[in-house]
DNA sequence: CCTTTATTGTACTAATTGTATCATTGTAAC
DNA sequence: GTTACAATGATACAATTAGTACAATAAAGG
């Protein structure tokens, strides 16, 4: 099971950009379930070369899905599915994970014997500053 | 007993290098009294293997550590959690693994899709309620 | 003791991966 | 035609991980 085929299927005639091509396809896959969270995607070269173009093609491709948050890529490892897409989840199931996510974190920094006061400063601090590296992204 | 397990979970979906989640996760035992100083770490190939990665990786996880005094690895021996740390690198060491824990904690709450609003609301909510816990364990 | 063997971390290098930058090409507007 | 711009390609680069050989230490056998 490591290996994933991923067939992508470009059409010219469509006009649309292969990068975008690639982005809608690889999409439609994650919320068809040919592809799951977890999978590491092809290497931008390896699905280059499958659809005959430039990796750095791919790479864009890999790019705007990067910053979608939907897969998450590491120079010199490679490409991964992140995201578990929650179109139709329910907003309820949704919040509760969250609630979830949450208490195992406080639970854990308490257990590093943290105050309730550092715990929130650090959160908040760590919220500001992944905010500026969104921001400074979408420049 | 004289193993220490050190359970490490490697994420493939965080986006951080390997030996950088050695490093806080080793970090993060250490501060949470999971291991202890006088304690020997697993041989390098020994974590390699438990965690199916080069164990070149691990060395450069160890190397890291070992630089910032908190692990003393010596060639032929072993690996070792440092006797004594100095006050300011534990003091530093508390920090950086809330840092970490804190990061890793917003990062999958935004891949939830979850707003900066929301999750320093959910933070808010969850430390009350754990607060008032407390308190009546207390008494 | 001394030698040999196994175990452990180290050093260096190679391979694999994504990134950054600029050049080229094609297309549309003027 | 010229220009402007978007898409793609070429090239060089940087980061991570893997492969191989080695050195230091400990353990075992004599």
């Amino acid at each position: 099971m490591e290996e994933k085929k991923l067939t992508l299927n470009l059409d010219i005639r469509s006009g649309l950009p292969i990068y975008t091509q690639i982005v809608n396809q690889i999409q439609s896959q994650l919320v068809n379930g040919n592809i799951k969270p977890g999978d590491q995607l092809p290497t931008v070269r390896a699905l280059a070369q499958e659809l005959r173009v430039n990796f750095n093609t791919v790479a864009r491709a890999y790019r705007i899905l990067d910053k979608e948050r939907i897969i998450s890529t590491q120079q010199g490892r490679g490409t991964y599915i992140t995201e578990i897409p929650p179109p139709e989840v329910s907003e309820r199931l949704r919040h509760e994970s969250l609630e979830a996510l949450t208490q195992r974190f406080i639970n854990e920094a308490f257990r590093l014997g943290f105050s309730e006061k550092v715990i929130s400063q650090m959160v908040r601090d760590s919220l500001k500053s992944m905010k500026e590296a969104i921001i400074n992204d979408n420049e």
